[in-house]
DNA sequence: CTGAAAGCGCTTACAG
DNA sequence: CTGAAAGCGCTTACAG
């Protein structure tokens, strides 16, 4: 079963054991300063000569030297660490692990990711975050024990929700305004002038998810019109078949919410190749890349990665430096990016350099 | 210009300053044994008799204690944590960056996530890598200069690389066999009867792509076939639209070969929306999740990366415990994944549980 | 502004 | 098998 590598070996041209990194000593020894001086050298604030400064730093220069973090950890209490976890790297988490790896390096802070596969991986237990006394926790979409929340807690390790909230309300969290943005999906559809409308939820019960539900829902209670059919889909392309088939075979709604962009694209490629059906509205919810390919080229509510990132950053730095900061819950409105796989409204769209968007005229 | 967030904010039910989290001492404490004993009892292999190592547990359990790695790595020298590095999250890394870091955490380690942007974001340094002593960088998709790997080599830092190799021979690397691959993306397209052949590269120097286009080229080579013409694109989506665009401008070739499936689906996505094109053969290189979308149902080469994965994790064991290991150089060989996107050849397909692969008679 | 010294939370010879 | 002690590489009062 296992496939044959090819493997090419080659015996290292004699390297003695792993070299020792130079510390502070040794920088302390070359420059002619004690240790304490090199520690200052490299310490922001620290009451230190710009002479001896430059001649420590120049010393660090020639041997390499770079402080250890760890053992400064040891002192400081900080290790100038955030955890990141997440549940798996589907279609959008990727855009924003890298945009938050991005923003947090430029902050001077290493990014320790602990992925949680939820299969057959344990969950994500307390031990790992406090093996490297990491000085936050970001979770992003996804969920965690209330047991879990309280053991960091305990532990002193700040946690930050981030994409998606949860039940526990003494923890912070950054999200899309996925409320409105159901709202305003079931507003277009509505102004694009249909009248037959189904959507489809995630198999997973998880905060967003609902958020955008209650939002779409609301609307049509809201102005007397006929509740929506509801189905129901794992959160992958694949796991989106099954219950878009289901629909189509049950009816022919002419607009349908997906409420993530995969489940939209999916829907769509199940209405096209399976069922044959071209005059279709399907809008997804994100704004992930492949929205915007051609293929696809799906309706979507945007969630503002970026404006959400700053958010979180500037909370996470925050709760760092004060644990007593208060909790803060911040949500972040995003819009809907118009292309063509729902029909247009007759007023509300409009163009700008990044492509159309829609604003309902009765907010 | 920045959205009007809705901020809510709670003050916390009065919490005093960050816990601290118990230590060795305070376990020993509790359990009435040496602070020593504490430390055996959760080091693997260490000399303690069944019954104090029971005392000292339990005691932990009370006080949530927890042995903090970054203390003891001052000791032993390892910290447990292996770097990656990647440029950017396209559509195949994140695959690859999940499969690494669940594979990593259950052989225990913590995964420090070290993103370069490439663009306005500093490159990778070796203060990034040495601030946090990690015990081994995996550097996944992208190269280093080799003035950063002499800085790892002085630091004593190992280095993998992961996807694509380099130009420095002491280092490991793990690939696909990306010259097979190019050289049976040829063999397919030619059993599939088409004379007209292109093909688009990507932009970027990188060594995996290079590897595809010799193996492209030594097909028609070896055979006595009119070299392909070649055009080149960047490497997302959007960067592979212009180049195909000039290609259909320029010529109707019957049969493409992208150098990724990204390129591949935006090829598909020119030819059919901007030149009404359906009667075209595409190929791809990687098998990443989109290329099965209906809408493109990309004929690819898979990138084996369980495979792949696997050797990366031997080599970099192996390389943490003797830092003297041999260099190696791991292809992993992948296979033709045949969907709808080419014509297929009358023989040589087979069918199994995950779908239809193609085989060259003529390997 | 500077250095000697204590101490952060561990591991590991060393002696018993 | 066990504990007292040295030491990993730092920061930070403390005294000068």
């Amino acid at each position: 079963m296992s496939p044959v590598w090819r493997v090419e070996e080659k015996r290292m041209n004699e390297r003695h054991s792993r070299p020792k990194p130079a510390t502070a000593i040794d920088v302390a020894n070359l420059a002619g300063v004690s240790q304490s001086a090199v520690s200052r050298a490299f310490t922001e604030g620290a009451s230190i000569s710009p002479k001896t400064r430059r001649k420590v730093l120049e010393a660090a220069q020639a041997l390499n030297y770079n402080v250890n973090f760890l053992a400064r950890s040891l002192i400081t209490g900080k290790t100038n660490i955030v955890g990141i976890t997440m549940r798996r790297l589907n279609q959008f988490n990727p855009q924003v692990l890298s945009a938050l790896a991005l923003r947090l390096r430029e902050a001077g802070y290493g990014v320790l990711l602990m992925m949680a596969d939820g299969e057959e991986q344990p969950e994500i237990t307390i031990d790992d975050v406090t093996r490297y006394r990491i000085d936050a926790l970001i979770v992003a979409s996804t969920d965690l024990s209330s047991k879990f929340a309280n053991q960091c807690r305990d532990a002193g390790i700040p946690i930050l929700f981030f994409i998606r909230t949860t039940s526990e309300p003494e923890i912070s969290s950054v999200t899309a305004d996925n409320f409105h943005g159901g709202y305003s999906m079931a507003a277009f559809l509505v102004a694009g002038g249909h009248e037959d409308f189904s959507y489809i939820s995630s198999h997973e019960i998880a905060s967003p998810n609902q958020e955008r539900e209650r939002g779409f829902l609301a609307y049509f209670e809201k102005h007397g019109l006929p509740c929506p059919r509801k189905y129901v889909a794992h959160s992958t392309f694949e796991g989106s078949i099954a219950p878009a088939r289901e629909m189509f075979r049950e009816s022919r709604p002419s607009a349908i919410f997906a409420l993530s962009d995969v489940i939209g694209m999916a829907t769509l490629d199940v209405a096209r190749f399976e069922f044959g059906l071209s005059d279709l509205s399907v809008v997804g919810f994100s704004n992930i890349p492949a929205a915007a390919w051609p293929s696809y080229s799906l309706t979507t509510y945007s969630q503002p990665v970026e404006a959400m990132m700053n958010a979180t950053v500037d909370i996470l730095f925050e709760v760092i430096r004060n644990p007593n900061a208060p909790v803060r819950h911040v949500t972040v409105p995003g819009k809907i990016i118009v292309r063509n796989s729902a029909r247009l409204p007759a007023t509300g769209i409009e163009e700008d350099e990044h492509g159309r968007t829609w604003t309902p005229s009765d907010p």
